[in-house]
DNA sequence: TATTAGCACTCTCTAGTATCGAGTGCTAAA
DNA sequence: TTTAGCACTCGATACTAGAGAGTGCTAATA
C-alpha cells in the first residue's frame, strides 16, 4: 500500500504542482505530456498519478476531471523546494541604501516594508511590530501633556520606542514630575521589561511615596503598559496589499473571499494566529499550508513568515498570507530577504 | 416638463427609497401598494413613478422592472432627512463613561471608535486622526534612542501628541541634548505649529550654532515633521468592519467589490478623499452619494462623515463608507453620536 | 515486466429553448 | 383624476443536448 516515491513520480508531482500554480486549473494528463516534454506518455502519467493520488498528493474535484495538488502535496512540494536552492535575491544592499533613504522611524519602516513586500510578491503582506523580550529599559520619561495626562515613554537599550498616554486624577507639578523621573530612571535602567511586574513596582511604590504623594495610578498604568509590550498582546500588525487576494480565482467565489476578508479585518485574530506560530518555531521561515493552520476558515489559504530580529532578543514576525496554491518559490525567497532587510533598516543606528 | 414635486410623490418616493433600502431589489407598483396602505391603487403609483422616473429621481434597471432610486433620489431623501427629526441618539454620557473607562491614549481612543461605529452601523467605519492646526508647541523633547538617534517629542497646547524619530550623523552626548531641548522650548513654545517653517528654523539655526556644533539635521527633521502634522499629509487613518461590505448584496459582483476594497486598501487613497471633502465644507455633517464621489470607482458608494473637535482648532474626520443604499437615517445619527463621543473622549482631561 | 495505444465512459460547461412571473405602459371606463 | 384590465417585456429558472477534456481499463508492444 505504501508506495515508494520514484524519481519519475517526484518529477510528475512536481511538474503538476508548477502547473497548477501557474493556470489554477485541474492538470490533466495530456496537457502536461503535450506542454513539458517528459520521456513518456500521457497512459504513464496517468498511471502515476492514480498512484499519487493514492499516497494522498494529489485529488480530483471529480471523476473526469484533472488532478490538484493536495496540501499534502504542496507540502511535499515547499519541503523539496526548501533544499534547493530558490532564487538567489537581489543585492541587498542595492535596497538597503534605497529605503534607508525614504523613511525613518520605526513606524515608517515598518509600513513600508509591508507595502513593498506586498508589492513584491502580490500576496497580502503582514508585519508584527517587535515584543520586547530581552529588552533593557535605557531611558523612562513622563512629559507633561494637559492636566492630568502624562505622556510615558520607554526607550530600551536596543533602541525600541513605546509610548502611552497616562489618565490621572490628581495633578502633578514640574518639580514632581522631575523628580519622579529621576527616580524612576535610575531604579529602572537596566531592568529587564519583562522583570517590571506587579511585584518589582509594589516595592518600588514603597520608596517613591516618600516623597511624592501621588504615584499609584502612574505605577499601575506602567506596569500594564510594560506587561503589555513584552508579552506582545495587543501588538500593533501593519497589513497591505489585502486587495490583492482578489485577483486570485480561487476566491472569486464570494463564500471563501468572506472568510479571509474577515480575518484580515480583524487585528486581533491576525494576532492569535501569528502568536500561535511564534511558540513552535523560533527561528527558520515558518510556511503553514492550507489546513495545517488552525483556524478553519484558513484551509484555502497559506501563510508564510519569518522573524526579523533587532539587536539582541526583539523581534517580530513577517511574512505574507495568500492562496493555498501561491508561487511557494517567489514568496519564500521575497520573505526571506523583506525580513533580512527589516532587521537591518531597524537596527542600523544612523545610516 | 419640469414638474411640481407634489406632497404625494414625495411620500410614493420616500416609502420606495426605504422599501429599497430594506431589501435591494427593484420595488414595483404592486408590491409597494399591497406592503404599505396607501390610498390610492398600484397604476396611480405607476403613474407617479413614471413622473418620478422622468424627473430623475428614480431609474428602472430594465424595461420590466421595478424601480430603484438614482444618486438624486437618494439626495432628495438625505436631505429631507435632514431637515426632519431623525432617531434621537441615546444618552451619550451612558456610552462616555464606559468608553473612557476602556480606552487610554488617543490612539486606543480612536480605534476602540472606529470599531465602534462600524459596529454600531455594520458599515465600514473610519477615523482620521487629527491635524494639528491651530495648536501651539507646549513642550518638545529630544530623546537618545541610540548612538545617533534621537527621538522628538512634540505636545500641542491641546494635549495632542507626535513622536518620530530622527536620524543623524554625528553623535550628541547628554549635556549638548540638555542644553538643545532647553533652547528648543524656550525659542518654541506657544509657537503655531505651521509657523515654524523653514524661515523661523533657519534663524533659530543661527542661534542655535553658536552653542551647538551640530543642528542642521535636527532642525531639517523637525521642519519636515512640523509641516507634515500642520497640513496633515500622510496623517493616519483609523479603518474598521471592512468586511461589512461583503454582506451587502450589491456586492456580491465581484467587479464592484474589488473597486471599493482596492480604495480602502490604499490609505493615501482615502486622505485624498478626506481632504478633498475637508476643503469644501468645514463643519457640518457631509454626505456624498454615488457620483457626487470624485473618483469614479465610489460610484457606487455613499460617504457620511462629520468633523470631530479637540479644543481649539484641532480636529479630525470621522465617518462610515456603505453602498448608496446604506440606512442613511441610522448611520447619520450614528455618525453624529460618535463624532460627539469622540470628541468628548479625547478632551476629557482626565475622566 | 513496464509502457503505451485505444476506447468506452464520466462529468462539467455552454448554448439553446421553453416557461414563469413580476412589472410595465396604455386604454378605456368609472 | 383615478383605476381596472390587458397585452407586452424581460430577467430568472429549469431543462436538454452536444462538445470537450479527462479518466480507468484492457490488450498489445518493447
Amino acid at each position: 500500500m505504501v508506495e515508494e516515491m520514484s524519481e519519475r513520480k517526484i518529477r510528475v508531482l512536481k511538474t503538476i504542482i508548477q502547473e497548477h500554480i501557474l493556470t489554477a486549473e485541474p492538470v490533466g494528463s495530456r496537457t502536461l505530456a503535450k506542454k513539458y516534454d517528459f520521456g513518456f506518455s500521457p497512459a504513464t502519467i496517468r498511471n502515476e498519478m492514480a498512484d499519487l493520488e493514492e499516497m494522498g498528493f494529489l485529488e480530483q474535484p471529480h471523476t473526469s476531471a484533472g488532478r490538484i495538488p493536495t496540501d499534502m502535496g504542496y507540502r511535499f512540494y515547499v519541503d523539496s523546494l526548501k533544499k534547493s536552492e530558490l532564487n538567489s535575491p537581489p543585492s541587498i544592499e542595492v535596497y538597503l541604501q534605497q529605503l534607508a533613504k525614504e523613511y525613518s522611524g520605526i513606524e515608517d519602516v515598518m509600513s513600508g516594508m509591508t507595502r513593498l513586500l506586498a508589492n513584491l510578491t502580490q500576496y497580502t503582506a503582514f508585519i508584527s511590530e517587535p515584543a520586547f523580550t530581552e529588552s533593557r529599559v535605557n531611558r523612562i520619561q513622563l512629559l507633561p501633556v494637559s492636566k492630568k495626562r502624562l505622556l510615558l515613554v520607554v526607550i530600551t537599550d536596543n533602541g525600541l520606542v513605546n509610548n502611552k498616554i497616562i489618565n490621572l486624577n490628581k495633578d502633578l507639578d514640574e518639580k514632581q514630575l522631575e523628580d519622579l523621573n529621576k527616580i524612576l530612571n535610575k531604579r529602572l535602567k537596566g531592568v529587564l521589561i519583562e522583570d517590571i511586574d506587579q511585584e518589582f513596582l509594589s516595592n518600588l511604590q514603597l520608596e517613591l511615596q516618600r516623597r511624592i504623594n501621588y504615584t499609584a495610578e502612574i505605577l499601575e498604568s506602567l506596569q500594564k503598559e510594560m506587561s503589555n509590550i513584552s508579552t506582545k498582546k495587543g501588538m500593533k500588525i501593519h497589513l497591505d496589499g489585502t486587495s490583492y487576494i482578489l485577483e486570485q480565482p480561487e476566491f472569486n467565489d464570494i463564500n471563501r473571499l468572506k472568510k479571509v476578508l474577515r480575518i484580515l479585518d480583524r487585528e486581533e485574530e491576525l494576532q492569535k494566529i501569528l502568536n500561535d506560530i511564534n511558540n513552535d518555531i523560533n527561528d527558520e521561515l515558518s510556511i503553514r499550508i492550507g489546513a495545517e493552520n488552525e483556524l478553519e476558515d484558513m484551509e484555502n489559504c497559506s501563510l508564510v513568515l519569518a522573524r526579523y530580529h533587532i539587536a539582541r532578543g526583539a523581534s517580530g514576525q513577517i511574512g505574507i498570507i495568500g492562496p493555498t496554491r501561491m508561487e511557494y518559490s517567489k514568496v519564500i525567497s521575497s520573505v526571506d530577504l523583506a525580513a533580512e532587510l527589516l532587521s537591518k533598516l531597524i537596527s542600523s543606528t544612523g545610516r
